[in-house]
DNA sequence: AGCAGGTTTTGAACGCGTTCGAAACCTGCG
DNA sequence: CGCAGGTTTCGAACGCGTTCAAAACCTGCT
């Protein structure tokens, strides 16, 4: 609500740097990588670990803060709320999940399966979390906290998604046939059938989230034709039509970066 | 997580008594209506005004209940979180919008119509309450919690608007050229379709919601047009899938009265 | 060494949701 | 009336997220 105090840190921490390794090329004129980066992945490493051993709810900011041989105040300094403890997390996850999904999609040129691995790996890389990763989908419906994944404008971990299911289409077989116009919009729309999977995730309570995977392996087919289908000519209204919708009044409220 | 105390209220407003007004036909036998019931209704009327006034999180339970001239202790006896204040709110929300569209749809008998009109009274309805309500539905995502319209069995509300929806359906003219099973699940259909309106809504801060009013109105003739293709030949296959998945994998989640 | 500027760290304190044991208030029964 | 059993009300106390003023710790500069 007021205004930050000084340069703390942990509030800005999307535009800073790109990559993912800290290193500052020709300098040490500020010993930026020191002290201070530590201390904040040491924070966020032990709430991590507790946030697993004894779920979100039950992990106090104290708990943390002696865990990690630090005061309260501290773990404030870095990290502006408890929730922003959970972006760390999450950012570092989209990933994980890019680079599996990467790797397993090799050699696999069908869309469908393409698709389906796609989220079969974010099924996989989510599952140790699945319990406390609940908490993190609750805010995310919330349009005043910087943790959901539609509203923050610059939302790294979104980037990476889109990224992959971009990547997903173009390395498949229907990407050449595609409509130009709609080849530009699948991404994102993948991205939001993700999301839909995800919030069926979260309420899912069985072994392994099983039923989950068998919804994902059930859908992805439908989700193939559709985008096959969409290709006739009886569709062309209709499938105009969405597009405008989509176009006009979905991707404008998710941040997008360029046109 | 622990056991309830004795009999305490609050908890379990679901079973109790099905209507509206809670007359006992018969007996003053336990004087049930009396001062309890009152004191409830106060502090739900209380905690209401002030949401309204200074928004959720602003107004505190200690507020609430010196506004309502008792003791903390006392609005905890009656409602078991702050949280369930809003669950009582919301079902009377729901009846308000069903009344209210039901009076708007007379007249209509063509299915976009109808369903627009519905779309477009929620809106209304809910329109005095777009700030706060936003926190109810941050909390509609939690699968730990009751309040969320999907996972708790027998949410009184999610019945109200889906018997709407079926009212929406029936009194339109495509009704009778539908599929028998395809009807039985386009309620909920439509229902689901409020709630991803309702997640773009709660997203929306234009003033007087204009923006979701006009995608309602964009988005309304698609799905009218899409309901009415989906009996040409083509697409019965994937219609077909489709309504196998859902019934599979959608309905069973939100918990159906009967089959 | 000593000082000025900033950054990092501390821990006590605040506000709020929630709990709980005890009081107050019923109401019917002997 | 007096008492037992239940319901309703109270308010102090607890735990947790969060804030803040002050301390400690850096540097680099003179």
């Amino acid at each position: 609500m007021d205004e930050q105090k000084g340069g703390t840190p942990g509030m800005d921490e999307s535009a800073q740097d790109a990559g993912l390794g800290a290193e500052l090329p020709g300098g040490r004129a500020r010993p930026k990588t020191g002290k201070s980066e530590q201390t904040r992945a040491l924070i966020l490493e032990t709430a991590m670990r507790l946030f697993q051993e004894r779920g979100y709810e039950k992990t106090t900011m104290r708990a943390i803060a002696a865990e990690a041989g630090i005061s309260v105040g501290n773990a404030y300094y870095y990290f502006a709320s408890k929730e922003f403890l959970i972006q760390g997390f999450y950012d570092g996850m989209t990933v994980e999940h890019a680079v599996d999904a990467a790797r397993r999609m090799q050699g696999h040129t069908e869309f469908a399966d393409r698709l389906h691995v796609a989220l079969s790996s974010w099924l996989d890389t989510a599952a140790p979390y699945h319990e406390f990763a609940a908490q993190f989908f609750r805010t995310a419906a919330d349009p005043n906290s910087s943790l959901s994944p539609f509203a923050n404008e610059s939302h790294r971990a979104r980037a990476t998604a889109v990224g992959l299911f971009r990547d997903v289409l173009t390395g498949s077989d229907v990407a050449p046939k595609l409509d130009k116009e709609l080849a530009e919009l699948l991404p994102d729309l993948l991205w939001l059938h993700l999301m839909i999977i995800v919030l069926y995730w979260v309420f899912d309570h069985t072994p392994d989230q099983e039923r989950t995977r068998e919804f994902v392996r059930r859908s992805t087919p439908m989700v193939a034709k559709v985008v096959v289908l969409s290709r006739y000519r009886v569709f062309r209204p209709l499938v105009r039509d969405v597009k405008g919708l989509i176009q006009d009044f979905i991707l404008p409220t998710i941040g997008r970066t360029a046109t």
